[in-house]
DNA sequence: TTTTAGCACTCGCAGAGTTTGAGTGCTAAA
DNA sequence: TTTAGCACTCAAACTCTGCGAGTGCTAAAA
């Protein structure tokens, strides 16, 4: 019952992994040796675990955690002082801080990142109930991409107690072909062209004519276009134009392959953004200048769809974390991202994310937003065939 | 020089309205008669005077305004004394207010009211050059109707110094009406349905079939659909489901209903939000608290989407503001709501409006909205015919 | 009757000083 | 190597104080 157990919050890992029998045993709580070699695993068992516990500790209290609260809430077998010796030497490599002498321990971002990379429980997703839940909500309504889109930032913002950032898909690498046009009469002389690609994107858009035209001459306009762009890339059917009659047909053409054009060309992909208000909550968000440089920062976006390419091209596509000062944008430094990728490989893709300060539950967080991504990739693909 | 004017700021208009000469000359500057009947216009025109440069004072210092800084500042050819005694009377009428004793004034909701409906100068609007910005930015693009939204929420927020909300149309009352329906095949098995109403409403509707059908089959059930639901209700083709041979037609016929009633039905407008950072700098906005209340509040949008039904349904088609503690929504009590409709009369509406607190520029926020409403509309019928 | 000078009074605010207690770091003993 | 013990540090909370902005009132002037 002295046991050198961790328990107290959801944990119940014993630190040296072997069981101890009790305190006064004292071949169990002897300091390990530090592995050689690997510099990750340069802290002994023991160091390990009290920084988990710091991290642990330090994310859901959002206070600096001290020697005493260690010892006593997680019934460890050693004294403070002990843990306070550790806390030096982890503080000296750099995985903890300080803010102030008499105040206690707070993870650095490199802290943060050993959590995340060796320490934490990885295991614990989602429940089966909130999947259900979440499934439930996305199958609930026939809707059109961007409300997906919406729905997705908010149920992942709801999820994950934070904000949430959706972006819309990237067309990648491949050029659209032509699979089907069709032109449908609004008004006399305004006409909606649908048009829609090989790879499955559905494209609408407006023209507005010289002359009006009749639905059935814009149906044989249709069938017309289709014979012969058939497949083509926009600029396939560019290079053709010249060889067409100078008549309405061409006009239309034309405007087949502009959209074709601003389909393959649209990097800039729309960013859904939900759940500013739980990060607010956060106590770290009790400082007004930081609240309006966090908020301007999401809302205005910019450095979130500078990162975003980023995820899409990047080789790894399992959950992205970059942690505060890890970040290559200023404005992100104060906050930690968790990114996943969706869509469907090599044809399109968009990014679901999370945007929290660093203190945020990482694990919940990669959990949602995997879970999320699979759900919209697989949702698309049921889509698109 | 000693002249009763009022300059500092963009005010120039003479306090009784005819040239004093000077402080010597006693007639201008005796008390004017309270005109009786109207309540209100219980005030005297100095009291009146009085109102418009607390309001206008507090509107741009964001601190309460003394008596003093009213006399020195705007030129006030009175004394202080005198402009206290005048405060306590607009204080006993409930136009301004004190903190506490040894702060200035502060205008109450009231106070707001009055100035907004009897004080403000309306003439100036925006100018010609943020005219034509704005305009050239909506015109720049060939955006989907969402996106048209999105970009006024922005625009407007940015040319208001505040948050903006843009509620996607309504379609009022009336009941869409088939003109035209196309169907198309995106893979085998699932076909996109794009409807055309006669009001103009363009609905995109993705069905899944059980047996996979060709471009050719579908363009002949199209041809075929809009032969014999030409100019329909969904109720009118519901009614006639029955009679129909129980095939594919059928089932196509039968979502064509529901979508068109869907359409009909749907109240749930999205909103389309921006410039939550503005209104956070504002100075009031200075207390953690209030923030994160105003932020949930503009986030959710309960109260927000509560409001522009009313909106909507309102005999009055000009700018509707909504001061403070007038709101019947609690969550609204600290913020002023400037609101302006758009779109086509009787078929369908949406709401442009200004999100920010009690003391924010009446006067631009009105320019505003409704210029963006105005732009909107036009748009809304260029392309709608 | 209205305006104004003058003055007492109020009250928030900012700064200085004080107290408290949480938590560390170090030392010397176990 | 661990631990008890203790001195030391420092932020946060609290109190005290003086300042000054601004009012409200009164009595005299216009």
């Amino acid at each position: 019952m002295e046991d050198f157990e961790v328990n107290g919050t959801q944990l119940n890992k014993r630190i040296t992994g072997r069981k101890t029998r009790g305190v006064s045993e004292p071949g169990n709580l002897e300091k390990i040796e530090k592995k050689p070699g690997l510099d990750s695993n340069s802290l002994t068992e023991r160091q390990r675990e009290i920084l988990k516990l710091i991290v642990q500790e330090f994310i859901t209290t959002a206070t600096p955690v001290s020697s005493e609260t260690l010892v006593y809430k997680y019934r460890l077998p050693v004294s403070t002082a002990t843990v306070r010796n550790e806390m030096v030497d982890l503080e000296r490599e750099g995985y903890i801080t300080h803010p102030h002498t008499s105040a206690g321990r707070v993870p650095s971002d490199v802290g943060y990142r050993y959590y995340v990379e060796h320490l934490m429980e990885r295991s614990s997703g989602l429940s089966l109930v909130e999947k259900h839940t979440i499934q439930h909500q996305f199958y609930q309504i026939q809707l059109e991409m961007n409300e997906w889109l919406r729905l997705a930032a908010s149920v992942t913002a709801r999820t994950a107690q934070n904000a949430a950032v959706v972006s819309s898909l990237h067309t990648i690498e491949s050029e659209s072909r032509l699979k089907h046009v069709q032109l449908i009469e609004i008004q006399e002389r305004l006409v909606l062209m649908v048009l829609v690609t090989q790879q499955g994107t559905i494209k609408e858009q407006m023209l507005s004519l010289e002359e009006p035209v009749t639905q059935e001459e814009l149906s044989i306009f249709s069938t017309r276009l289709i014979g012969q762009l058939h497949n083509m890339t926009w600029k396939q059917i560019e290079a053709r134009l010249n060889d067409w009659p100078q008549d309405l047909s061409r006009y239309l053409a034309s405007r087949v392959a502009e959209t074709l054009r601003v389909l393959d060309q649209r990097h800039d992909a729309q960013i859904y953004r939900d759940g500013l208000s739980h990060i607010l909550n956060q106590p770290e968000f009790s400082d007004i200048v930081r609240v309006r440089q966090v908020l301007e920062i999401i809302e205005s976006g910019v450095a979130l769809a500078a990162i975003i390419p980023e995820v899409i091209a990047a080789e790894d596509s399992g959950v992205q974390i970059i942690i505060g000062g890890e970040n290559r944008y200023d404005d992100l430094r104060l906050l930690s991202v968790v990114l996943a990728r969706y869509g469907i490989d090599g044809q399109t893709a968009g990014v679901v994310g999370i945007v929290g300060p660093t203190r945020m539950e990482y694990g919940r967080s990669i959990s949602t937003v995997q879970y999320i991504s699979e759900l919209l990739t697989t949702m698309l693909s049921e889509r698109r065939g």
